[in-house]
DNA sequence: CAATTTTATTAATTGAATGTTAAATGCGAT
DNA sequence: ATCGCATTTAACATTCAATTAATAAAATTG
């Protein structure tokens, strides 16, 4: 199995933060992808599905706390691990990260060391938890090459299919609205009438195999195993 | 739910940080073992597994960072949550620690609800990982999937059903009348020739049991675990 | 205890949601 | 522009959830 490189957000408007995280995270083997503003990290987060997101607490447009609940209450990116990197250092501020799921929170200034030795504990955690065989079942996307791995077979999908996969086995199991579906893939409001969502499942089922996409009728699909 | 107590160690000889940690963690669920000795923690920690252990990083006889590293090494322990609780702060002690495979190193003196807090971070992710839905024991809905759990059986339901089983686990034992039943699950008014409710629940009834939903005649139902 | 009302149960029917295929359209690369 | 593929639309088929219908059983009432 190629060992997936970990995926790192991280949100910051001090572009001297974002350098600082470059160089104290360098050894990692790690795809990172910066972003000065909240909102636009919190969306393409959406679709990048990061394994772990770095951020400021204090932000002009969202605050971090926010951004950090909506992780949360997303279905695909709730186990995303969370640091929060910040100046503020008030207890009321920590203990609001925390409770709006944090799983870290490191105080600016920091040396690097410290910040990757915080964030390579994390880190060691978390892929304890994805190592689990329990979790890896056969079928996997990697990005990063727009493939989708059944087994050794490597699977190419045209990029609407490839998302809708994507969204799917990102919650196994979980059931998606076809609104759902809808507004993550395509975006915007679908109308009622429209079989393009069917369309792309037939020709999914017909790539992955036909018992993994079960549809439960008047409310969405879900991906299993 | 049944849900198993989380084992905590605190390995530290400061009695008062015994009564610190104590307090901090009250309203955890979790039954704690206090041990001055590094060495006695350590062996008794090999027959308690315990989920989280908490230590100081300096003892007379024994260094906190051994002790971690002999955690690390065991096979039955090294899953197991490993905090520091120290007043070193040098970076080199902390990079330490890091490196033996702590997972956290918190600096004393520290507020109680920032303690409480770092350690329910780091015990929320290791749930995720541990907590298996097996043992629960009733009758509960998932929404996210869409399935209605019975012990450690998942049952499918189709639209109407699930919410009318949604709508009466929602308040145990409460009497829903026709009327209510209609209007929260269908809507609109009920016209009294209508026998769909009646079908329904029979169909419920076979799925999650006989005796789970009762009927109060003239009235309606209730749903009872 | 009959008469009446309410609920239970089963089967048949209906209908909306989804499946499926093919054709039309869009769109990027050359 | 044109080719090749991706995506959407359209038209028709199928499925299965939801409802209705019909009959039985149970509870309530006088």
């Amino acid at each position: 199995m190629t060992r997936q490189k970990i995926k790192i957000v991280l949100i910051d408007e001090d572009l001297r933060i974002h350098e600082f995280v470059r160089q104290s995270l360098r050894s990692l083997n790690s795809e990172m992808h910066f972003f000065t503003s909240p909102k636009e990290g919190l969306e393409r987060s959406r679709h990048l599905s990061p394994n772990l997101v770095i951020m400021d607490i204090l932000n002009s447009e969202m605050d971090g706390v926010e951004v950090c609940a909506e992780f949360r209450s997303s279905a695909s990116l709730k186990d995303t691990l969370i640091a929060f990197f910040t100046t503020r250092n008030e207890d009321y501020s920590q203990i609001a990260g925390f409770n709006a799921g944090a799983d870290d929170y490191i105080l600016k200034p920091c040396r690097p060391l410290i910040f990757y030795s915080r964030i390579r504990a994390l880190l060691r955690r978390f892929k304890l938890r994805t190592e689990n065989p329990e979790r890896f079942h056969g079928i996997a996307i990697d990005r990063e090459r727009y493939i989708v791995r059944k087994g050794s077979e490597e699977i190419l999908l045209p990029r609407k299919e490839f998302e809708l996969m994507s969204l799917l086995i990102g919650a196994p199991r979980k059931v998606f609205t076809r609104k759902e579906i809808y507004s993550e893939v395509w975006g915007g409001e679908m109308d009622l009438s429209n079989r393009t969502i069917d369309v792309h499942i037939r020709k999914l089922r017909e790539k992955i195999g036909e018992n993994h996409i079960k549809t439960v009728k008047g409310i969405g699909y879900r991906f299993e195993r």
